[in-house]
DNA sequence: GACTCCATAGTCTCATTGAGATGGTTGCAG
DNA sequence: CTGCAACCATCTCAATGAGACTATGGAGTC
């Protein structure tokens, strides 16, 4: 039974899986443009995960052979069964979010008065330019492409989410105390 | 100018400014209780960052004066201060969400087919829960308490979050490739 | 052919964290 | 007055996060 991977390392084998043989340096690259949204992984993490999942067995190194000879990963087949394991059970950790801002709003009463407005009001602005910025980027995929169903989707959940806050913070804003009586 | 405190430190003063003198032990059961759903803190974590406050003399330690004299924490006046600056600035850092199941369904792909479905009813099942959850909590808010208000507009985003993954794992269930052709 | 510059690529350090095992205390039941 | 259950606190160790720092090689220049 493989000890279980960190999310990050197996960010790391399914990028291989799916691209080939990559150095470290071409995953800081993939990451960075797609999963590093949702998971974001410092990139000196992309050299420590590598050369681990190779004494694991689950990863082959070799050495470009020409140029800088730069450090090449390959999949192997224990690699690619980790990766199936994996993916086969249903079972996830929940997930976890932590905003700062919900922080600073519990313990808002502690600090002035009308700073909750303050909060609010920056919060709701930030949140709805994320969500506009999720559509934008919705409305410009290329409809032709294979994988345009599964972004649309993803980018749907983000907006939706993105609404949610948006809706949260407005609400505040219009009545920081929830007593009913607007901010004059 | 204070140097930046950590989230978790402005959890610690923001209780003790809240709850008076406390003790890590203390703070550890308020944790759990309220702000630990949406930012958890390790408990260790809660005997590290009371000494380390006192030295930067956010904090003053004293001892309890009768049984066990365990360490109590009081706020001090520039620990006041510190909690006030940070929520005067309106400015806070992004909420960050990590989702191991969105990642899962990243590289869906290099499974076995039909895994996406079986990834997509187990999430859609586990976030129907806690979308029910909350609205038992919800319901059961004593509507006559002061900070009634304020919970259920927190909850009330909670909700709308779950029902965002609702959908999204729902749509993806009822439609795994997004081919428009449903399961059998 | 030698030089130098810069984008590319990789390594290192150090404080902090996360996870959880382990070690004391105290008061109360029997 | 003894033992045990609930309390309370500390420790360890690998892993992480942040970011400073170093190295390489090829493109363009003279």
């Amino acid at each position: 039974m493989a000890k279980d991977l960190t999310p990050s390392q197996l960010v790391v084998l399914g990028l291989i899986a799916r691209n080939g043989p990559m150095t470290p340096y071409d995953l800081k690259a993939k990451v960075e443009g797609s999963v590093g949204h949702y998971w974001p992984i410092p990139h000196a993490q992309l050299y420590r995960d590598p050369p681990r999942l190779a004494e694991l067995g689950l990863l082959r190194e070799a050495a470009e052979d020409h140029g800088r000879r730069r450090r090449v990963f390959h999949l192997t087949d224990a690699g690619r069964r980790a990766l199936r394991d994996w993916l086969a059970d249903p079972a996830t950790p929940e997930p976890e979010t932590r905003n700062p801002a919900l922080l600073k709003l519990t313990f808002a009463d502690l600090g002035a008065p009308g700073q909750v407005a303050e909060l609010a009001a920056a919060q709701a602005a930030q949140h709805r330019r994320s969500r506009d910025t999720y559509q934008e980027l919705r409305d410009r995929l290329d409809p032709d492409a294979p994988d345009t169903p599964a972004r649309t989707r993803l980018i749907t959940l983000g907006i939706a989410h993105e609404q949610s806050y948006v809706t949260f913070w407005e609400t505040l804003a219009a009545d920081p105390d929830g007593t009913g009586t607007p901010p004059s």
